[in-house]
RNA sequence: GGGUCCUUAGCUCAUUUGGCUAGAGCGCCACAUUGACGUUGUGGAGGUGAAAGGUUCGAAUCCUUUAGGACCCACCA
């Protein structure tokens, strides 16, 4: 069984490699669509895709045009030697839709592609490639490893730029931009050395987010606090002349070494005597004071509290106001200095406990309690975080937040949805100043140098590849540190474009669009907006739109433990590109979390293969040496398919400019299925307007394109009177139609429906013969009738008998016998009585003076119309059961 | 503690400023069919919109409360 397993994805490995070498190969893509497609039934996207995209690439068809209006979307950069997942697939799906909508709209059109070096996540896996080797990171200096990543990097990369392209995105990839180019180093050292010159960056002693794993500090969106049960013990410090004693509080025993203070709330009752006395720490033989604090909380633990400024951030801040030192006892690496002997070099866990055990053994345990509380954890080792002190580059926030949430409440960016601006905003109001220090070798340096004999004395130089520099006879040692790189991703609207040395593409920013995972909200979104506004005085995008996050079907998370995740390029191997995109584009809406399924896929894929065969027998009617003219539209039905194609044209038009990108795709979806080949490629059986037909064609593979790029390039290719690529045609034309005449289709297919369902509710299944009177729509529709319907016959009679149909209200009779009839009976019965209280409703409406004086006309009109409707319909009805009885 | 969101058909979800009989896909039932397509066609069943109350001529939609669920932020000795 695992054999087979094995080789089935050995299997698909093959397939996939084999396509990416399709897509990046650059010859003989020579199509022979045209041949197949008369011959194979079904589409079969693995025979076209690879070829159909390194076409548009060799065409320069995504590259922006210069004519128009701008269109820019810049997409969020994904893992440099990474592979795409889900999510990826969604976020490019909705960014392609969009750039191929506005391309096909004539607006000047860029999709800028990006690879992002993932400072910390790429350290990661590389540090891990150390660990197997049996070496580390402090073997080596951070020119060495950042060559070593560099090169583990780029043997990698390429691998999730074949995946963008497998999913069809319509990205400018001479203007992709790595993360790590020369241009974004550049940028982000001005933006460092401007922020610097005005006092916006600080350099200084805080505690940090430390992660002993990975050695470096974090920033607060890097921890994952997790609400959990701990203990709270309760320990004796006794006082200094040993005759009384004060209890603290703390869970976390093991730091008290480093304690220098233990406070309390100036007005306890309990421990007012006490202030300004002494206390022995138990365990050493050190003295600390118990100092007062507006800030202890008296109904927590025994209200008074241990300080140990070098491993908490408020003891830190106490510390501050009252002058206390800071001893620090854990160590970077996670273990115990400046510590009892025996418990040097223990890690904290067993330092809790032998902490703990001493204490016992001195009798100065006096009682734990249980708690919840919350902890922080390393979002990447799951290992706790240590809070240190730290010299760490720090930015400023409050003043570039406080921009951005004025430039939010004036509206200059709008979301979707909504009501994430709040939540936006709320955040830039509580957010504290931004760590940009990270201690990993994998990132932009940060270009700073410290004068070795003056130690305050930092300077800004770009010199990053020296260890040291001289100026003036002072020797400079270099920063060591790297910044985060959110630092510079949050600079990526304006990187992308040049819009700081005004270039070619800094007509494109701001951006018209970022799209993103909700779950960027405030670690990148908030950053581009802050950062954007302080180097360009812009806003660098004007819309943002969140998309959730991709569930499985049965709506949990997707994750490699749970063995859920669907990979989007397996899913292309099976389905099509074009099936994964109108599969995951399909029932989701912004912001929210939702469930995927293939089932999705697999109605995109018979989509596909529908459109398909809608191009086959187009193309079998219209032949090989049509030539493409401008819609004459003539019969009933072609009125209708254009009233129909127009209706949903602008519908989607109107649904994709506002972000409702699911709807959109179901009004192309049930315009091409249900209005072109249900019922016009029907009709088209029984009359003959090959240019009509070819018009429908063309009109719903534009239609289709943004959702379903390769299919409907493939079939525009194939067909032989198109010469250039869809991709780059104008989205379709306004063309006039008789309303008339679209309604008398309408009207007949009305007819034609009623038939079906009258004739399916009859008992038996022979086919029935049609009678029509006067009706000089039926009778210049007969063919079309006979067909549509699966009748026996059409004829004309001036002898009515059999059934009459009703409900459309035509001179028109079923050939069915008597006896039939009478089985019907019931049937008519039921629809009679329906149609009664759909009359009662309608009364009771039109007859409260309320809903008639307030409601729009329209729709008291309508009201109207609906009961003369229903009572013409229940005349009748009645009619045709006293003809049955 | 502060905030956001969700609860609609068997399943997954739509339904934009309140307004026609609340719609799709899949699933289900019945029937059909030999040349565009079985990755098909035709017809159908299935919803007191989480619960309760309110505003309104009219509520899935707005307000209040309750229940259940997801998430974010802050603090936690």
């Amino acid at each position: 069984m695992h054999l087979e397993k094995g080789e089935k994805h050995k299997g698909f490995r093959e397939k996939l490699v084999y396509r990416c070498c399709l897509f990046s190969s650059r010859e003989n893509i020579e199509l022979k669509v045209y041949l197949v497609m008369k011959l194979a039934k079904t589409y079969d996207p693995n025979l076209y895709e690879p070829n159909i995209y390194a076409m548009w690439e060799q065409s320069n068809a995504f590259d922006p045009t210069g004519k128009g209006e701008p269109f820019s979307i810049v997409m969020p950069p994904p893992n440099a030697n990474g592979n795409l997942h889900i999510g990826h697939a969604l976020t490019v799906t909705l960014e392609d839709a969009m750039a191929r909508y506005y391309r096909m709209k004539g607006r000047d059109v860029i999709y800028i592609p990006g690879a992002d070096h993932a400072g910390f996540e790429t350290w990661v896996v590389y540090d891990k490639v150390l660990t197997s080797k049996g070496v580390n990171r402090f073997d080596f200096s951070r020119e060495q490893l950042y060559s070593q990543v560099w090169n583990f990097v780029d043997q990698q990369r390429g691998n999730m730029e074949l995946q963008l392209r497998a999913l069809g995105v319509s990205a400018s990839w001479k203007n992709l931009v790595f993360t790590l180019d020369e241009k974004v180093i550049k940028t982000v050292y001005s933006t460092f050395k401007q922020l610097l010159d005005d006092g916006l960056i600080y350099r200084g002693e805080r505690i940090v987010n430390y992660s002993t794993k990975y050695q470096t500090s974090y920033s607060d969106i890097e921890v994952d606090h997790k609400k959990e049960k701990g203990t709270l013990w309760h320990i004796a410090y006794p006082s200094s002349d040993r005759i009384s004693e004060i209890v603290v509080a703390t869970t976390r025993p093991e730091t008290m070494f480093g304690d220098t203070a233990v406070a309390v709330h100036p007005d306890d009752a309990r421990y007012k005597d006490l202030i300004g006395t002494n206390v022995f720490l138990p365990l050493t033989d050190r003295i600390i004071p118990i100092i007062a604090d507006d800030t202890v909380d008296p109904t927590f633990g025994t209200g008074a509290v241990k300080i140990t400024p070098a491993h908490d951030p408020n003891d830190f801040e106490m510390g501050k106001r009252h002058n206390l030192d800071r001893i620090q006892v854990i160590d970077f690496n996670g273990t115990m200095i400046n510590v009892p002997p025996q418990l040097i070099g223990l890690s904290v866990d067993e330092a809790r406990k032998l902490t703990l055990s001493l204490l016992q053994t001195q009798e100065l345990l006096r009682g734990e309690t249980a708690i919840e509380h919350s902890v922080g954890y390393d979002y990447k080792s799951g290992l706790p975080i240590q809070p240190l002190i730290k010299d760490q580059w720090f930015i400023k926030i409050q003043p570039l937040a406080q921009r951005a949430k004025q430039a939010l409440i004036d509206g200059e960016i709008n979301f979707t949805p909504e009501s994430r601006k709040r939540v936006l905003i709320q955040y830039l109001d509580n957010l504290h100043d931004w760590n940009i220090s990270r201690q990993i070798p994998w990132g932009i340096p940060i270009p700073a140098f410290q004068n070795v004999d003056q130690p305050d004395d930092w300077i800004f130089d770009e010199r990053v590849d020296e260890k040291t520099i001289v100026i003036d006879g002072k020797t400079y040692k270099r920063e060591e540190d790297t910044f985060d790189t959110w630092f510079s991703s949050g600079q990526w609207p304006f990187i992308t474009t040049d819009a700081l040395d005004g270039g070619p593409l800094s007509r494109f920013y701001p951006n018209s669009v970022m799209e993103t995972g909700s779950d960027l909200l405030d670690r990148w979104v908030a950053r581009m907006i802050m950062l954007g506004l302080y180097r360009t005085d812009k806003v660098p995008f004007k819309h943002v739109y969140l998309h959730g996050m991709v569930l499985d079907e049965k709506g949990q998370k997707m994750s490699k433990s749970k063995g859920n995740v669907i990979n989007p390029i397996e899913t292309i191997a099976s389905h099509g590109s074009d099936a994964l995109r109108l599969g995951i584009i399909a029932n989701r809406s912004a912001g929210q979390n939702q469930a995927f399924s293939t089932n999705r896929v697999i109605a995109g894929r018979n989509f596909c293969n529908k459109l398909w065969n809608i191009a086959r027998f187009t193309e079998s009617k219209v032949g090989d040496n049509f030539k493409s003219t401008d819609p004459q539209p003539s019969t009933m039905a072609d009125h209708w398919i254009v009233r129909q194609l127009m209706t949903a044209l602008a519908d989607i038009e109107q649904k994709v400019e506002s972000y409702r990108f699911a709807e959109a795709s179901e009004t192309m979806y049930h315009a091409i299925w249900d209005d072109a080949a249900d019922w016009y490629v029907e009709a088209s059986k029984s009359q003959d307007n090959p240019a009509m037909l070819a018009w429908v064609l063309d009109t719903s593979l534009k239609m289709a394109h943004p959702f379903a790029p390769f299919v409907t390039e493939t079939i525009w290719q194939a067909l032989p009177w198109h010469e250039g690529l869809l991709i780059t045609t104008s989205w379709p034309a306004k063309v006039d139609y008789d309303e008339i005449a679209a309604a008398e289709f309408a009207r007949l297919a009305q007819l034609i429906t009623e038939i079906r369902f009258v004739v399916t509710e009859l008992p038996g299944n022979s086919r029935y013969g049609l009678l029509y009177g006067a009706d000089s729509l039926i009778a210049d529709n007969a063919q079309l009738i006979q067909r549509l319907a699966r009748l026996k016959s059409v004829d004309f009679t001036d002898q009515p008998r059999g059934l009459r149909l009703a409900v459309s209200g035509r001179e028109a009779w079923l050939d069915i016998s008597a006896e039939t009839l009478r089985e019907h009976q019931a049937n008519l019965e039921i629809r009679l009585a329906e149609t009664y209280s759909q009359i009662d409703n309608l009364e009771k409406r039109l007859s409260n003076t309320a809903y008639v004086e307030k409601a729009p006309v329209a729709l008291v009109e309508e009201s109207r119309t609906q009961l003369e409707q229903c009572q013409t319909l229940v005349k009748r009805l009645t009619s045709e059961l006293e003809v049955i009885k």
